[in-house]
RNA sequence: GCCGGGGUGGCGGAAUUGGUAGACGCGAGAGACUUAAAAUCUCUUGGGGUGAUCCCCCGUGCGGGUUCAAGUCCCGCCCCCGGCACCA
C-alpha cells in the first residue's frame, strides 16, 4: 500500500506554484479585488514558533478560497525589520543589525515557504531597505512641513532597559511594553507627532469599520473624548484667570476649591510667600515620583497655595491647593473642585478639612445649606450621579443634566465659560535615542535659528498655537523660504526631498549613550554638516524613529513596491486600498492600529492617498500558548517550532491542526498530540484515493471509494458533500475554519462507512474545497485523479445544491411534555395531523400517555411534535 | 472601580440563535494484526440506577423565573480571562 509521502509532495508541488506564479497579484486585472492582509512581524532570531502561522494559515485559507471565487487577490508579506532586539544583538556581538536582519529574513522566509503560504513574494518588502525608509522619512517631512510635528524638552517615558524614550501608547500598566522593565521619567528634548489633530478624524472613523468591537472600544478610550466646559476663575489678587475643564458644569455651585497639579505653569506665581518653600519642596517632590508611584499613592497628598479665586457661580472666595491627584497633561492640570460630588474632591476635602457642600439632591426633596459656614457634612462619599440641583441659586430645582448646559451658557454670557471638548489621547513622542531606526532627516542650524526668531513670525500665536494653518504653506524670510515646521520649530531644517533617503551610517559601538543621545552622535562626520538652507555649519539629528514608524504605511507599499517616484502610484493605489482584510494580534489595538490610522487620515488630507481608512475589517487571532499553558518563550523553554512538526507530520497536517484546535480568535495550549488527528485524515483520504476501489460505474463515469453500488446511500452520500460545501463556504466567510473541518471530517467517516462509491467528479469537488487548507494533499490528489497541466487552484469553488442537501426523509423528534420519548422516520413537509397519527401509533408513546390526557399538542414542521399531557 | 469576552465530558471544543446537549478531534479502555512494540484498523467512552446494545433518572458555574420546550431568553449572585484605570 503506498502511502502518503508528504516530504516528496510538498517540494514538487511548492515548486509547481513558484514556477506557474499561480498566486502573483495582478494590477489592473478586471476581476473584483481583494486585498487580504497579515501584520508584518519583526524577523527575531528565534524564528516563527507555533503561534506566529495561525493568522497566516487563516488568511492563506481565505486568500485561497477568494481566488477560486474568482477575486484577484493580493497577499503579501514583509518585514517589520528595526528595532532593539537586532541592536542588542549587534552590542552583544558586534555583528552588525543589517547582517542579523537578513539572516533571521532569510530563516522566516523559508520557514513561511516550509508552510505552504501562498504570498505573492515578488511584492515582499523591508521596513530597513533605503529605498523603503526614503519614503517612511518623505512622509515624515510631510508632517513636519504641515506643522504637526513639534520639538519639545519635556519629561517622558524612559524605559532603564533599552535606554530610549517610549510613547504612552509603548507604557502597559507602568511598564516598557518591550522589556517589562519600570519606566522612568527623563527630561530630554522630543520630537512628538501631533495625533491629538487626529483625535475627532480617529473617533470618527471608527463607526464604519468592520473591527472587533473589543479594539474599537479600545481607541475609544484610549483617544477618551469628553465633552464639557472651560470655565475661568479670576485670581484674587492678580490680573489674571486660571482655567479649568470640567464635564459636570452643574456642580460648580460645590466648587469649594481649586487643585493644579504641580507641574502647572502658574503654580509659583500665585503661591504668596509664606507657603513658597512648602510649595516648592511639594513640586521637587513629585518631580521624583515615577508615574506608577504617582498612581499608585492611595492617601492625596497637596499643599496650599495662600492664593484665592473667585467661583464664578457663588462669587465666593475659594482656597487654590497643589495636588499631585491633578494630572498635568488632562485638560488644563488644574479643576475645580467639588467635594460633594466627586469622590477624589471628596478625599481631599475631609483630609485638608475643606468645605463641602452639596448641590445635587439624589432624591428631589429640597435641602438648603448655609453656604457661609463650613458645615460638617455627613456624606460617606461623594454622590457623583446625576439628580436635581441644590444650592445653586436661581438653579435649583433643576436637573442635573439640563443644568449642565444652562449654567455654561449663563457663565458664557459673562465670558467666564465656554462649550469645550477634551481628550486623553496625547501626542505622540516619535524620538528613539538608539541606532536601528530611520534617521530623522532634520538638521539644526543657528542661523537659521536667528533668522526666523528675530523675524517674530505672525502665524505663531501664543503658546505655540498656530493660527490659520495653511496647507503647505512657504514662509519667506530674508530671501529663505521655510515650511511651517521649520518657523514652528526655529533652526530645525529638513533635509531637501532629493537627499532621501537620508542612510544609517556605520557606526563602531552601538551601545546607547544612556545620556539621552542615540549612538549616532558619536560619529562626527556625519553629524557635522551644512544647512540646506543657507549653507552655513549645521548639525544633524541624531534620535532616530520609533520602531511603529516603516509599519504606519507599510501595506501601501505592496501595491507598487519598487516604485522610485513616489511612495506608490496613485492609480495602483485607487486599484488595490484600502485593505479589504487584515489579520493580526490584538495586542496592537492602541499602537499600530492607532498610528496606521493615523498616518492615512493625514496622507488622505495631503491628498496623497486616495481613501482615510487603512484597514477596512480586521480580526485578531487568539493566542497560542505553550502546553503548559503559558505564553510561549525561549527562557521558559517551552517554544514549540513548526519546523519539527511540519519534518514529522507533513505541512498540511500542521496547517489543518492550526486551524482544527479551536475558535481562531480564541487563546488556547498548544497540544502535542492534537496533530495526529488531522494527519490521520489526511491519510484516510489518501487511501481511499490509492487502494479502493476504482470503478466504473453504469452511466460510464469514474468512480472511487467503496465496493458497493446503492442508489440510496449514493445519494446520501451527495447530499453530505453538498451539505459539506455549503458549510464549508460558510465557515471560511465566518472565519470558522476549526467547523469547516470537522465537517469534512464527517464527509470523509461517511464516505468510508458506507464503503459506497462517489463519482470523480464529486470527489473533486471535496479536494477543492479541502484545497485552502490542505494544498500540497489536495494538488497531489487532483493529480492522481486527473491528467492535467492545471493547478488545483484555478478550479472554480464549487456551488452547492440547496436542493441536494434538503432531505426527503426527516427525523421528527416526539416528545412527551417536552422531553424526547421516541423518533420516527417521516417525508419532509408531514402535516400535523398526519404527524400525530404516527406518533400516537408508536409503542412507547403509548406507553406514556397511559392513564393521562393530551391537554395541547404542539408542532414544529419538520422537527417535533409534543404531546402535553396531565 | 469601569469597559469588553467567557464558564458545556478526562481535555480542545460543537449545538441550525428557543426544539434530539456533547458534532469533530485528542486522551482513555477493550479487541484485531504482530514473536513483541510502534503504527494501523474495529468497537466503547457525561454521571448514575449492581450486566456498555432495552429502559429510567440526573446533567451546560450557582439560585430563582418565563415557556409545551432553556446551554440558548429574563432577574439576582459567584468565578475566570483580557483591556483601561486619580482622565476632572
Amino acid at each position: 500500500m503506498e502511502k502518503y509521502d508528504f516530504k516528496k509532495i510538498e517540494k514538487k508541488w511548492q515548486k509547481f506554484w513558484e514556477e506557474k506564479e499561480i498566486f502573483k497579484a495582478k494590477d489592473f486585472s478586471k476581476s473584483p479585488k481583494f486585498y487580504i492582509l497579515d501584520m508584518f512581524p519583526y524577523p527575531s532570531g528565534a524564528g516563527l514558533h507555533v503561534g506566529h502561522p495561525r493568522g497566516y494559515i487563516a488568511t492563506d485559507v481565505i486568500a485561497h478560497y477568494m481566488r477560486m471565487k474568482g477575486y484577484n487577490v493580493l497577499h503579501p508579506m514583509g518585514w517589520d525589520a528595526f528595532g532593539l532586539p537586532a541592536e542588542n544583538y549587534a552590542i552583544k556581538t558586534g555583528i552588525h543589525p543589517r547582517i542579523s536582519t537578513k539572516q533571521n529574513i532569510a530563516q522566516f522566509k523559508e520557514q513561511m515557504k516550509m508552510i505552504g503560504l501562498s504570498y505573492d513574494w515578488s511584492r515582499e518588502i523591508n521596513t530597513t531597505d533605503p529605498e523603503y525608509y526614503k519614503w517612511t522619512q518623505w512622509i515624515f517631512l510631510k508632517f513636519f512641513r504641515a506643522g504637526l510635528v513639534y520639538n519639545k524638552t519635556l519629561p517622558i517615558n524612559w524605559c532603564p532597559s533599552c535606554k530610549t524614550g517610549l510613547a504612552n501608547e509603548e507604557v502597559v500598566g507602568g511598564k516598557c511594553e518591550r522589556c517589562g522593565t519600570e519606566v522612568t521619567k527623563k527630561e530630554i528634548p522630543q520630537w512628538v507627532l501631533k495625533i491629538t489633530a487626529y483625535a475627532e478624524k480617529l473617533l470618527e472613523g471608527l463607526d464604519k469599520l468592520d473591527w472587533p468591537e473589543k479594539i474599537k472600544e479600545m481607541q475609544k478610550n484610549w483617544i477618551g473624548r469628553s465633552e464639557g466646559a472651560m470655565i475661568k476663575f479670576q485670581i484674587s489678587n492678580f490680573k489674571f484667570q486660571i482655567e479649568v475643564f470640567t464635564t459636570r458644569a452643574d456642580t460648580i455651585f460645590g466648587a469649594t476649591f481649586l487643585v493644579l497639579a504641580p507641574e502647572h505653569p502658574l503654580v509659583l506665581e500665585i503661591t504668596t510667600p509664606e507657603y513658597r518653600e512648602e510649595v516648592k519642596k511639594y513640586i521637587e517632590e513629585t518631580k521624583k515620583k515615577l508615574d506608577v508611584e504617582r498612581q499608585e499613592e492611595k492617601e492625596k497628598t497637596g499643599v496650599f497655595t495662600g492664593a484665592y479665586a473667585i467661583n464664578p457661580a457663588t462669587e465666593e472666595k475659594i482656597p487654590i491647593w497643589v495636588s499631585d491627584y491633578v494630572l498635568p497633561y488632562y485638560g488644563t492640570g488644574a479643576i475645580m473642585a467639588v467635594p460633594a460630588h466627586d469622590q477624589r474632591d471628596f478625599e481631599f476635602a475631609r483630609k485638608y478639612d475643606l468645605p463641602i457642600i452639596e448641590v445635587i439632591s439624589q432624591n428631589s426633596r429640597l435641602k438648603t445649606q448655609n453656604h457661609n459656614s463650613k458645615l460638617k457634612t455627613k456624606l460617606e462619599k461623594a454622590y457623583e450621579g446625576e439628580g436635581v440641583l441644590v444650592n445653586s441659586g436661581q438653579f435649583d430645582r433643576m436637573p442635573s443634566q439640563k443644568a449642565r448646559e444652562e449654567i455654561v451658557k449663563w457663565l458664557k454670557l459673562k465670558g467666564l465659560a465656554e462649550f469645550a471638548v477634551n481628550y486623553k489621547l496625547r501626542d505622540w513622542i516619535f524620538s528613539r535615542q538608539r541606532y536601528w531606526g530611520e534617521p530623522i532627516p532634520l538638521v539644526f542650524c543657528e542661523e537659521c535659528k536667528k533668522r526666523i526668531q528675530n523675524s517674530k513670525f505672525p502665524p505663531v500665536g501664543r503658546a505655540g498655537k498656530i493660527k490659520n494653518l495653511e496647507k503647505n504653506q512657504i514662509y519667506k524670510i530674508q530671501n529663505y523660504e521655510y515650511s511651517l515646521g521649520e518657523i514652528l520649530n526655529p533652526g530645525w531644517i529638513a533635509v531637501p526631498e532629493e537627499e532621501l533617503p537620508l542612510t544609517l551610517p556605520k557606526v563602531e559601538k552601538y551601545q546607547p549613550t544612556g545620556t539621552g543621545e542615540s549612538p549616532l552622535a558619536g560619529i562626527k562626520d556625519w553629524v557635522e554638516t551644512k544647512c540646506p538652507k543657507c549653507g552655513a555649519p549645521a548639525k544633524r539629528e541624531t534620535n532616530t524613529m520609533p520602531q511603529w514608524a516603516g509599519s504606519c504605511w507599510y501595506f501601501i507599499r505592496y501595491v507598487d513596491p519598487k516604485n522610485n517616484k513616489a511612495l506608490a502610484d496613485r492609480k495602483l493605489m485607487e486599484y488595490w486600498l484600502p485593505v479589504d482584510f487584515y489579520v493580526g494580534g490584538a495586542e496592537h489595538a492602541v499602537l499600530h492600529l492607532l498610528y496606521a490610522r493615523f498616518w492615512t487620515k493625514f496622507l488622505y488630507d495631503q491628498e496623497i492617498l486616495p481613501f482615510n481608512e487603512p484597514f477596512l475589517k480586521l480580526r485578531n487571532q487568539g493566542l497560542i500558548l505553550a502546553p503548559d499553558g503559558r505564553k510561549m518563550s525561549k527562557s521558559k523553554g517551552n517554544v514549540i517550532n513548526p519546523d519539527d512538526l511540519i519534518k514529522e507530520y507533513g505541512a498540511d497536517a500542521f496547517r489543518l491542526y492550526e486551524m482544527f484546535m479551536g475558535p481562531f480568535d480564541q487563546p488556547i495550549s498548544w497540544d502535542p498530540k492534537g496533530i495526529l488527528g488531522t494527519k490521520r485524515f489526511l491519510e484516510k483520504v489518501f487511501q481511499i484515493v490509492n487502494s479502493i476501489h476504482w470503478g466504473v460505474a453504469s452511466d460510464s463515469k469514474l468512480q472511487i471509494g467503496g465496493s458497493e453500488n446503492n442508489k440510496e446511500t449514493e445519494n446520501r452520500l451527495k447530499r453530505k458533500l453538498h451539505q459539506t460545501i455549503k458549510k464549508v463556504t460558510e465557515d471560511i466567510e465566518a472565519m470558522k475554519f476549526n467547523t469547516a473541518i470537522a465537517s469534512m471530517m464527517e464527509f470523509v467517516n461517511e464516505l468510508q462507512n458506507s464503503n459506497c462509491k462517489l463519482q470523480i467528479e464529486d470527489f473533486k469537488k471535496f479536494l477543492i474545497i479541502l484545497a485552502p487548507f490542505a494544498p500540497h494533499f489536495a494538488e497531489e490528489l487532483y493529480h492522481q485523479i486527473e491528467k492535467t497541466e492545471k493547478s488545483i487552484f484555478e478550479e472554480k469553488w464549487p456551488e452547492y445544491d440547496e436542493t441536494l442537501i434538503e432531505k426527503e426523509i426527516i427525523t421528527l423528534i416526539v416528545q412527551i411534555n417536552g422531553k424526547v420519548r421516541d423518533q420516527i422516520q417521516v417525508k419532509k413537509g408531514i402535516s400535523e395531523e398526519e404527524a400525530k397519527e404516527l406518533a400516537l401509533k408508536l409503542e412507547k408513546i403509548q406507553k406514556w400517555l397511559k392513564g393521562r390526557k393530551i391537554k395541547k399538542v404542539i408542532f414544529v414542521k419538520d422537527r417535533l411534535i409534543n404531546f402535553v399531557v396531565r
